[in-house]
DNA sequence: GAGTGGTCTAGACCACCAA
DNA sequence: TGGTGGTCTAGACCACTCT
């Protein structure tokens, strides 16, 4: 069990952030001053930073510095028997905005149809939104929906669910209910993973911060799938809260 | 937007991994083929592989070589409403083993009196479990009782909560119900954020792996908390499934 | 311009594993 | 024993930010 140098001074540093000596917002010592400190080469200082940013406690900054991030700020909370107020902090406000960037009908992959309880090679209607919180992309929600619900929906409401630039009169939940698909339980499965590249740019996630990753299958009255959905949100930005009795 | 060496070669790696070329199990090139491939230097090399590593894509062995994780392997699934059946696999088998290895009375601090809502400084049974699931440890658990819970349930039951050496009789949450404080509803929130150093040597995660966080609040009849706990948990190993009425 | 972190080299030695 | 990844050096140049 020997201690590698670069163990030693990440070892040391996260003492210090843990301590407080470095607290949230204020930057480590720059990499001269801890090869000096240290007695060791540039490298062997970045790779003890580059393991306290793979776990989340800081960020390096190219020309400004390496700066320890602020854990504790998860206040969005995402409750799934909210459909039309999807996202709320504690003080209950709304969501800064929902975009849909792509919507359209395709033949449905084996593990949506798996979920959807379709026929394989079943047309689908695939929407993928980007929601906001504090001018920056929190999560991404990737919807499916079977053709028959879909255009039940169009045929009831007169809204055109593939058109990204006219925003729908009412949420999706609603619509449903008014064509005679009303959800009536959703049943979502969560995990986590790091994010690759894309997810990160998107989600303008610093090294050291996962993604939640969570499935919803919704159902109506009678079981039957009306939708599916895949969340893939910043861990860094918000949690799931779910109330369910014993 | 200039692409580095190194990002270059992850991206090719990555693709490779991602089209099957390096399928899960399988090792991707050397360290000495990679340099000579692409005209690089070792630790240019090693920058791209560690990328890789964080992404949780692969996992660099010692004297083995760097091997494809698969990560489509995500089985065990905790459901909140069974408390004494915590978890199971689709095939609904029982949980591998469960041992509590730390337990005892303490004054809780701050965060767990707010939870329990109880005064400041308050005696609480302080349990944590280690949950194994195919000889690993798949979930760390931590767990906070208020005094006259814990002790409620012990004079009705005969048990001692604070010995680790002797197994409960029943559930905790049966034992709660014989000591009048059934519970009635959990509520829970999770997220997820990197593993500090020693929750990656119990849980035995590889680079790359997050760990979900999950907050519960267990409340009787009631509402009056009766137990609040912490989970972490390995996220390759671990899912949590939820179905609520919309 | 001065200071920050990012990239990259060429070479060395160590720890570990399999045959 | 030979191959693997892990650690570390001393030095160079680049990209970025702030003053």
């Amino acid at each position: 069990m020997t201690t590698t140098r670069h163990q030693a001074i990440s070892r040391h540093l996260r003492e210090r952030i843990q301590d407080g000596t470095y607290p949230p917002g204020s930057k480590i010592p720059a990499i001269p001053a801890l090869m000096e400190e240290f007695g060791v080469a540039r490298d062997t200082v970045r790779d003890a930073v580059a393991r306290l940013a793979n776990e989340g406690l800081v960020t390096p900054l190219q020309g400004i510095g390496t700066v320890v991030r602020d854990t504790t700020n998860v206040e969005m909370v995402y409750r799934p028997d909210r459909p039309a107020q999807i996202w709320s902090a504690q003080t209950g406000e709304q969501e800064d905005s929902d975009r849909v960037v792509q919507a359209g009908w395709e033949t449905a992959a084996s593990d949506i149809t798996g979920w959807l309880q379709v026929p394989d090679r079943t047309q689908v209607l695939h929407r993928i939104r980007h929601q906001r919180k504090g001018g920056q992309i929190a999560q991404i929600h990737e919807q499916w929906i079977p053709d028959h619900v879909a255009r039940a929906i169009q045929d009831a409401t007169g809204d055109d669910l593939a058109d990204i630039n006219r925003p729908l009169s009412t949420d999706l939940f609603s619509q449903m209910r008014t064509a005679g698909n009303g959800p009536a339980t959703v049943t979502e499965t969560t995990t986590a993973r790091m994010p690759d590249p894309d997810e990160a740019s998107v989600l303008e996630l610093p090294p050291g911060v996962p993604v939640l990753v969570t499935w919803r299958v919704t159902r109506n009255g009678q079981g039957q799938p009306v939708e599916t959905s895949v969340f893939v949100g910043a861990a860094d930005r918000l949690s799931q809260s779910y109330t369910v009795p014993v």
